[in-house]
DNA sequence: CTTGTAGTATTACATCTGTCGTTCTCCCGG
DNA sequence: CCGGGAGAACGACAGATGTAATACTACAAG
C-alpha cells in the first residue's frame, strides 16, 4: 500500500524557480533563465550558469550547444517532481498515508470555507471520474 | 489569498526523525533518542548529539540538565511543523494555492479508491464542523 | 587521591547549496 | 592578423547537513 523507498527528486525552492523557466519556455539559454529570474532576485549570470550545470551533473536538465551559447532543457516534467515531492512529503511527515496529509489540509488554519467548497467538487468530480 | 513570506521550519528527513522521538517522549535525553533511532539507523551517540544540539542552536528544541546527562525537549509542536512544511510544499509547488495541491493529490497516481472515498468522508464532516 | 567511565564539548571532514570572481576561448570587426 | 567581447569553464568560499573521532570533565569506586 505504502511507497518502496525510491529517491526522490527533491528540489529547493531556487532550483524549482530555475526549472519553472525550462518547463516554461520548453528549453532556454543560459541568459534567458537569468532574465526570467532577474526580477525579484537578483542573481549574477555566472550564478545561473552554475546552478544550470548542477542540475545538469544531477541529470534533471540536459544542454545542447547552439552557437556558442547552451540551450538547457528539463528532463524531467514537472507532474514527476510535483509527484517526488509531495510524495517524499507525504512520507516523511505522515508516514506514506496521503489521507492524512488530506486530514490535515482541512484542519489547517490556512484553508479557507471557499477553498473547502472546492475540494469538495474537486473530490466529486474525482469519484465520478473513477466510477467511470 | 495566499501567503506572506515567513520563515519555514523546514527540517530535514533526519531532523525529523529526531524529533518524533521528542514528541512522542515529551523529551528525552541525548542516550534516549539514541536508542530509539538505532534500528533502523545506525547512528553514533555523538552524532545524535550534535544533530540535537544543531537543533537547539536553530530554536527547535531546549535541554536542561539533569545529573550529567542532557534531556532534550521540543519547542514546537509536531503540528507547527507539518503546517510549515505543508505550506512550505504548498508555496514552492503550487504558489500556496491549497486546492491545487489537493487537485494534485486526486490525480496522483498513489491514490487507491479506499483513499478516495476516505477523503470524500473527511471531506463532508468538515464542511459539516464548519457549517455547523 | 587516583582512575575508570559515562557523557558532553570540540574538532573534523565530505557533500550540497547559494553565490560569485576570474580565467579561458573563440568569433567578429577592423 | 589582432584585439575586444560574449559566454562558458573553473575555482572559491560560506553555511547547512550527515557523520563521527577525539578530547575533556566530573563523579563513583577504591
Amino acid at each position: 500500500m505504502t511507497a518502496e523507498q525510491h529517491t526522490y527528486q527533491d528540489l529547493t525552492e531556487l532550483q524549482l524557480a530555475l526549472m519553472e523557466v525550462l518547463w516554461e519556455k520548453g528549453e532556454a539559454t543560459v541568459a534567458q533563465v537569468h532574465e526570467a529570474l532577474l526580477e525579484g532576485r537578483g542573481l549574477a549570470m555566472t550564478t545561473v550558469a552554475t546552478l544550470l550545470s548542477r542540475l545538469e551533473k544531477r541529470g534533471i536538465v540536459v544542454h545542447r550547444s547552439e552557437g556558442r551559447q547552451y540551450v538547457y532543457e528539463p528532463l524531467v516534467s514537472r507532474d514527476v517532481v510535483c509527484d517526488s515531492m509531495v510524495s517524499a512529503l507525504t512520507d516523511r511527515l505522515f508516514s506514506g498515508d496521503v489521507t492524512a496529509l488530506m486530514s490535515h489540509l482541512l484542519t489547517a488554519s490556512a484553508i479557507s470555507p471557499g477553498d473547502l467548497a472546492r475540494m469538495r467538487r474537486m473530490i466529486e468530480q474525482s469519484t465520478e471520474t473513477r466510477h467511470g
